[in-house]
DNA sequence: AATGAATGAGAGTTCATTCAT
DNA sequence: GATGAATGAACTCTCATTCAT
């Protein structure tokens, strides 16, 4: 027994973690697969196991339930997004910060349509569905409370203000699931042209009146 | 036997008829308070019909499956918003139809936040989910397309602007589930606020070159 | 009130009684055409009822239950034929009477097909089924017990000797339920022919010591 | 890792499944005591695993649904009888094949009374049910074949004269649902004898004219 | 750590039967 | 007598979860 018997053990435990963090990462991969194929409700967790090419027992070793493999998915496949698009936005003026958050959210949501039809789509109530949207509300929240304070959005409730945002984004991205054109450039252009000029206003007349 | 007795009859006949129109909408009024509790998926057949204190085999009596009852709800409680939205669209000059559409999509989806709960969030995959959307989409569609060939919407395309202005009023809607403020007409003059005007030209600067 | 009145319930009497004869009977008939089609277990009593265009609840008013219709179908349509069968098998000199009653037992069969289909097919158990074949069984018991008294059979264990006949007798008929040819008199030709004849002596030698 | 090693999960896997076979066993064994003492369509899957002392969802690990529990049930049943009929035929001369086969058939028949009664009442339709006596009839119909092209059965038609002869012997295995006595060697006698003399002409005289 | 046979709670669905009309 | 909406027991089947190997 000497240092490389420990050298020898420890090297063990390592393939062996490193192999249990293969499986779990074949699973996760299966997930994203079968959730997006079949929606989350239609997938059976043997599914996903068959796709993992791995024991039904095994996914007990690794997940609670289909609950949490699915939060699992949705959270370890956005964190990087919202990192990269939250130090992308900080890296940039004030002023860039709206147009920069858009372009870089499309751009993701649009590489990893999949993860998104599966965060959008699927998941046990709104609370999980939601999730996805939340960090992009904050985030803008954050953006709009910043320049309401300056005084330059004195008419908006900021929060309301970025649900709106998020919403455009959203349905940009839903568009996505049944549409590949435009890409995610065009696809900013157009939502930043609508929120600098809006809509002309020869057709958004209100009548006196309101009932 | 003679016509009393026929009018008799034809009197049971819609007696009879009555009381089976009034049992399926105790279904239905149960689902949609059980859906709305619960969530489609969460939601039994059981459960409706404990809630609609009918035998369970009533259910299958009126609907085929659990999504016939769910779809049937949604259709028949859009139906006529839908219809009003419209109609109440097409009395007004072309000006106005936008502001009018949003503004009592508003009201509507305010006065029945329960049943939009529903339409939006439970459903067997995005079909029946977006469903909810599509008469707003297509309307707007309309509008923006006729704009469009005036020459009013030169930079937008129509129906990707339709699914931009959904997805505001959407989450406009979705805010409602967990915030009674503010009303709906508050929320249609933040909104149109927001198509008139976009947001303050000073921070949505794109910088120069884009990755 | 007077005789005529009399008279005249008695012929409402009659006529409702009629009627409700018309409806058992209507009942009969469908029951027979639904069973033929679909096989005992496969039909509902919903399905009768339809077929007799009659409300479900009717049928309770004239069958205790689905085994009560069936039986009463089997019961009522056999009957004639056994009567029929047992009156000309007596009319006829001893010597003649098994071919009589293999020819008529095979007419009849041939002409109520779908009769004797529900009746050998059908049914709860053994129980059902096989009362169809007890009444040839039973008559050719006694035809052979007669014959065995005069020691025209000594060989022949009377009763399983009739159970052999009607083996040969039910296959035949089972034949038609799945081709036209050959016709009931042909049928009854092949039947005499191997129960004169036997088979051949040359391929039915037995080998010496049995195991 | 070594051979051994390999050795010991191979005995592991090959254990499991013989575990595994050992409940199909089971299933089948209870299924079949079951349907003998219920039939067919009394017997629920619950009674059925209940009686092989199973939860219900083992069943569906191992059988589609109760008719493929039934198929599998008759068919393993009969495979082996008609594997063991048909080589002892084949080893006779041909003379001596009919004795054979019938008198095998019986010997296995009686043996396994509850199996035939299984295979002969119960099952979806005709089609499960006369699938038992198919064997019999095909085997027959090969002999009589050969013998009609010999010019020893010039007056019968083969297939007819085997399904006869099928009749018979069924017959003779449905005596022995309610009776026990004769056994299967003195029912052979009394097949054979019929086959062989057929009955005494002195009362299979046809009238002339026939109706 | 991995496996997969076994489990049984629970969901959906059918249908014989009742009963108010 | 006839009706058919309503009923709920009974059944089939699925699937998340466990556990001996």
């Amino acid at each position: 027994m000497n240092d490389n018997s420990v050298t020898y053990q420890q090297d063990g435990l390592r393939r062996i973690s490193r192999k249990k963090a293969r499986t779990r990462a074949d699973l996760l991969a299966a997930a994203r697969q079968v959730f997006a194929a079949r929606g989350y409700h239609e997938t059976s967790i043997a599914e996903i196991t068959q796709a993992a090419d791995v024991g039904v027992g095994t996914f007990y070793l690794h997940f609670r339930d289909k609950d949490e493999i699915f939060t699992t998915l949705i959270e370890e496949g956005l964190r990087e997004i919202r990192e990269q698009v939250t130090s992308a936005a900080l890296q940039r003026p004030y002023e860039q910060m709206l147009p920069a958050v858009v372009r870089l959210t499309f751009h993701y949501a649009y590489a990893e349509r999949d993860l998104f039809r599966i965060a959008l789509t699927g998941g046990e109530q709104l609370a999980t569905r939601f999730r996805a949207q939340t960090p992009l509300i904050e985030g803008l929240t954050q953006i709009f409370a910043a320049a309401h304070e300056q005084g330059l959005l004195d008419d908006y409730d900021p929060p309301l203000l970025a649900h709106f945002v998020t919403g455009i984004v959203t349905q940009g991205i839903v568009w996505w699931f049944e549409n590949d054109e435009p890409g995610p450039d065009t696809m900013t252009e157009q939502v930043m042209h609508l929120l600098r000029q809006g809509l002309p206003a020869s057709f958004l007349v209100e009548e006196k009146e309101t009932s």
